[in-house]
DNA sequence: AGCACGCCGACT
DNA sequence: GTCGGCGTGCTC
């Protein structure tokens, strides 16, 4: 074998920033064309599958090479825009091809499946079949089949539409070989839209200044809550399918609904493909070769959607475009909002996010103009947005932490038969279990935090590693047996209502209560129009419609308004925009409770009487005076290890390598270079019995961050404190925690 | 990340 | 005497 062969160069799913050379497999050579195929190759002791990012020559020097095993693809699984914009996406997230490449497809594919079929399958007569039609019992379901399939082969869609329990009789048949399944191209027919409401003003212009994008476009689309805003989504995407493309739709987790699907499915008249957390490896798979080869016209799904080919894009749209849901939090740290916004303009196509609380990046956005501003203010039907009132509890008696005045609007409301929601961030009886003779209060064995009384006072349980233990008798460090459950959560909050409104029915909704898929809708349905209370934490912000829904309560937003990350003021103007918009309907105006102990706060007073916007427009100034994002750029190094210092060792040696790149103190130069805060033990220094600290770096220009990161993290791979943690990157990050 | 190799404690 | 703990080192 001579030095300077063709050899493949693999991405591997290993955490390791390189490529990996091969030979070809046996009887093939390193060309081009292998590019984006997949491989079966060895590596060490085992095998793994890789992505053939490149075909180069071997250097002279090379120990010998081993031979790729295999290859797994006739055609390149990933080329064209979706290849390139996933290695933009390893390069800006500073993570190896292979680690991005393996979070980029579909489990199947990942361990090395063939790309699935996606043929349809239809029913046809053989000829044996055609000669022993006419002597099956007449009126059986086998001759009824048969003669359907006389008259034509049909799909098994159709089939389903004609008769029932026709399965049987084909298996029946099939024996016999009087039919055969075959298999049949995925239809590719001309869409049938029905047609919508008629869009009012507002809408219409939305519409109009979507549909004369030519090209790559941002448009953000700023709606409050019930304006019509998935209205527009649906003309424009009917738009997109009527010039013959394809259309990616991202939802938050929780808004991939049944009725969501139902709605777009009656309207765009096409197949629409969704990829909800519920479908296995195999039908995951499925869709995405579907939108691999064009079949699958529309694709609706959560985060990891924003990975799905598109060969003939037409407009991606990504709905509630605020959601936190969007980032993905472990792994490769990647944002399918901003992912979505690199796809669509190397595919040329527009992307539209939607929201009625706009994250502060897409209005900042919006403001310098890089994104159209498209404005929705009108609730449908002219309906008067709901009656916010901030209720001040300060010196008032609590019960389960409701004030009077709260109780007795709920009671109100549901005497007129209407529905109550009591919003309540903190899931579980109590969040904290206290000795009231010495103060020792219930922690956590492998976290620093303390563990939440659930099960109406039984049971103590870890919201951050998941241990699970029963409520000790007695104080364990004083043998007293006063241990108190202290604060509030949304099982004790349930026990009070279901007391105080007995009879009606009280429903909590929380990840207590509503593990498994579907359970949420189970509990709406279950609710129906009947008056009655809903409880529950994040999960009730936003999903299922409830019309009857006339009174909104907030408890629990006070460790909002003074917490410490830079973003909760965000987050928590977000939820109460959100929650507020599910109250009331064109014929019942909504209220809204925020109960607080700090009725003056500059963010009540302004959401309240000034709206999201005029928050947004104050937010946005300090975080311009902060130098805090959109007016910055962060990238958090976080480690983490059993031993207690080595996280803050490697942490400390990656800020030497940083520190050149770090801004002088003069004033002119700070400008310039990166700010390098901590390291620091992590807000909580210890979960799940590893010992967490952090290293945050910021920049104005994120040309510099990124500079640095290239210059630095090949080196931060080979620190010999490296090995002693697990690392991780993260670039813009949404939880500095 | 896996996985092997390698050197020290409580058990069939 | 061995099974197995996890430190260290390597992967084209």
């Amino acid at each position: 074998m001579s030095a300077d062969a063709s050899v493949l160069q693999v991405a591997l799913p290993v955490p390791l920033p390189r490529l990996f050379d091969y030979r070809a497999p046996a009887g093939m050579t390193a060309a081009p064309d292998l590019v984006g195929c997949r491989v079966r190759v060895p590596f060490g002791p085992r095998e793994l599958v890789g992505v053939v990012a490149g075909v180069g020559t071997a250097a002279g020097d090379t120990p010998a090479l081993r031979e790729a095993l295999a290859c797994l693809d006739d055609a390149p699984l990933l080329h064209g825009e979706l290849f390139d914009s996933l290695r933009w996406l390893a390069r800006y997230t500073h993570a190896p091809l292979g680690e991005v490449l393996a979070t980029a497809l579909p489990a199947a594919l990942r361990r090395g499946e063939p790309l699935p079929d996606t043929h349809a399958w239809a029913w046809r007569l053989t000829e044996a079949g055609a000669t022993a039609l006419p002597g099956l019992r007449g009126g059986s379901r086998p001759r009824r089949l048969a003669e359907l399939l006389h008259e034509a082969a049909r799909d098994e869609d159709a089939l389903a539409g004609l008769m029932d329990d026709w399965r049987g009789a084909a298996r029946s048949l099939a024996k016999r070989e009087l039919v055969e399944r075959i298999a049949i191209p995925a239809s590719r027919l001309a869409p049938t839209p029905q047609p919508g409401p008629e869009p009012n003003a507002e809408q219409a212009a939305a519409i109009e200044t979507i549909h004369a994008v030519d090209g790559f476009a941002a448009l953000l689309l700023d709606g409050v809550t019930g304006s019509g805003k998935t209205e527009v989504y649906l003309q424009a995407i009917a738009d997109c399918l009527a010039r013959g493309r394809q259309a990616l739709v991202l939802v938050p987790e929780i808004g991939l609904t049944p009725q969501l699907l139902s709605r777009f499915r009656a309207r765009l008249g096409v197949p629409v493909h969704a990829t909800h957390s519920g479908l296995n490896d195999g039908e995951r798979a499925r869709t995405w070769a579907a939108a691999l080869r064009g079949e699958a016209r529309v694709v609706v799904g959560t985060r990891s959607a924003v990975f799905t080919p598109l060969p003939e894009a037409g407009l991606i749209v990504i709905d509630e475009e605020h959601d936190g849901s969007y980032k993905q939090q472990d792994g490769i740290r990647y944002h399918a909002r901003d992912f979505a916004l690199v796809r669509g303009k190397a595919l040329g196509v527009p992307v539209l996010l939607g929201s009625a609380t706009p994250s502060l990046e897409s209005l900042h956005n919006a403001r310098a103009n890089r994104y159209a501003h498209l404005r929705l203010t009108r609730r449908a039907g002219d309906a008067k947005p709901p009656r916010v009132r901030v209720l001040d509890v300060r010196k008032r008696p609590l019960d389960a932490g409701l004030s009077n005045d709260l109780l007795d609007a709920a009671g109100k409301a549901l005497d007129a038969g209407g529905q109550v929601l009591v919003f309540k961030n903190r899931r579980g009886y109590a969040p904290v279990l206290l000795c009231h003779d010495c103060g020792w209060s219930a922690q956590c064995k492998r976290c620093d935090a303390p563990m939440t009384v659930h099960a109406g006072g039984r049971r103590l349980q870890c919201h951050h590693c998941g241990a699970r233990q029963s409520v000790p008798l007695a104080c364990p460090d004083c043998a007293s047996l006063a241990l108190q459950p202290q604060g509030i959560g949304t099982e004790r909050i349930e026990e009070l209502l279901a007391k105080r409104f007995d009879g009606m029915p009280v429903l909590r909704i929380d990840r207590g209560s509503t593990r498994r898929q579907g359970a949420l809708e189970k509990h709406f349905e279950s609710l129906g129009t009947n008056a009655g209370v809903l409880v529950g934490t994040q999960m009730l912000a936003k999903g299922h419609d409830l019309p009857n829904l006339t009174l909104v309560c907030v408890v629990g937003i006070d460790e909002g308004l003074f917490s410490a990350d830079f973003r909760a003021g965000e987050k928590l103007a977000q939820l109460l925009v959100q929650v507020s918009g599910r109250a009331g309907r064109a014929d019942k105006p909504g209220e809204v409770l925020l109960q607080t102990h700090h009725p003056d706060h500059p963010l009540l007073q302004t959401l309240v009487h000034g709206g999201y916007h005029a928050f947004a427009d104050g937010e946005l100034m300090q975080r311009e005076a902060a130098g805090f994002p959109p007016f910055a750029h962060l990238a958090l190094l976080r480690a983490e290890a059993k031993h207690v210092d080595a996280p803050m060792q490697f942490l400390r040696a990656a800020k030497e390598l940083l520190l050149p790149f770090a801004a002088t103190g003069s004033k002119q130069e700070a400008a310039a270079g990166l700010e390098l805060h901590g390291p620091l033990p992590a807000p909580m220094p210890r979960r799940a019995g590893m010992h967490r600290a952090q290293l945050l770096v910021s920049a104005v220009q994120r040309r510099e961050l990124h500079a640095a990161l290239d210059a630095v993290v090949p080196a931060l791979h080979a620190l010999p404190e490296a090995r002693k943690v697990r690392w991780s990157l993260d670039v813009d990050p949404v939880d500095l925690y």
